[in-house]
DNA sequence: CTTGACCTTACCCACATGGCAAGGTTGATC
DNA sequence: GATCAACCTTGCCATGTGGGTAAGGTCAAG
């Protein structure tokens, strides 16, 4: 199968799935006499999986993680737990840095008339934090 | 006043400062006879605009049009508004869709075992994905 | 004069991906 | 056999927001 079959089947762009072999997280893959690059049923296996871990927000160095554990028949599924709880603190820690934001902007905007007045408390907090 | 001490007041980067200016985020600054950059107290009272923006979360880009906005007297507080909804709305986005990647992880962590047995609904699920 | 702290510009690095260009391959149609 | 579209190849550049580092100029104190 052509990369371009692959991308389609696993949701990958071709140019990622090139990357990720770039960057080692994929062997090299086979090829035809001409060069063009061959995937098994096999390889798309990996594929896939590097893409859902990617759609749940795993960076590529945590995939590459992911990836070696579910290769390794040894693996203690602690391990695997570990490394999920990792990315679920730091998910934790990006939402309520988020949240805290959108509080504060809201706590802003329910304070700015929003007319076409110049008066602005969003400007005003902008300005707050001059030096003196 | 030299960059070092605009970086210390505002709690900006030398380096930060520099590329603002090379993105035309604030005009050139003035410079000794030595080429040293010069601020100003309005010089400083912009970039600790920037800092306060940046640190609410705004890109560059839109810390452009806050400075725009800041700039013009004729301005309706409704622009700038609609620019801090916009941006709300965003961090709704990014905040709801994290939470969701946690929401799953978490359901799968809870059925994970977490031993040292290789058995491991997390990485069963990030194989589920695979085209046929 | 030396020393150290500061400044200057100009590079390379990260992350994950998109885009474009120039050229080779394949398979179908004329 | 020629042509054309759709595919593939490699390679380079760009994004955004910085951090790092190097080679060199400047300044003030001792």
């Amino acid at each position: 199968m052509n990369i371009g079959q692959a991308a389609k089947k696993t949701g990958l762009s071709a140019k990622m799935i090139r990357y990720y072999e770039s960057i080692d997280l994929l062997p090299e893959a086979g090829r035809t006499d001409s060069g063009y690059r061959q995937y098994s049923q096999q390889d798309l296996h990996r594929l896939a999986f590097i893409k859902r871990s990617r759609d749940l927000g795993f960076s590529l160095a945590e995939v590459s993680q992911l990836l070696a554990l579910w290769q390794d028949r040894q693996r203690a599924s602690a391990d695997v737990k570990a490394l999920a709880a990792t990315h679920i603190s730091e998910l934790e820690r990006k939402i309520s840095e988020l949240s805290g934001l959108r509080d504060t902007l809201k706590d802003l905007m329910e304070n700015c008339q929003g007319n076409d007045r110049p008066d602005c408390p969003i400007l005003k907090d902008l300005e707050s934090g001059c030096c003196h």
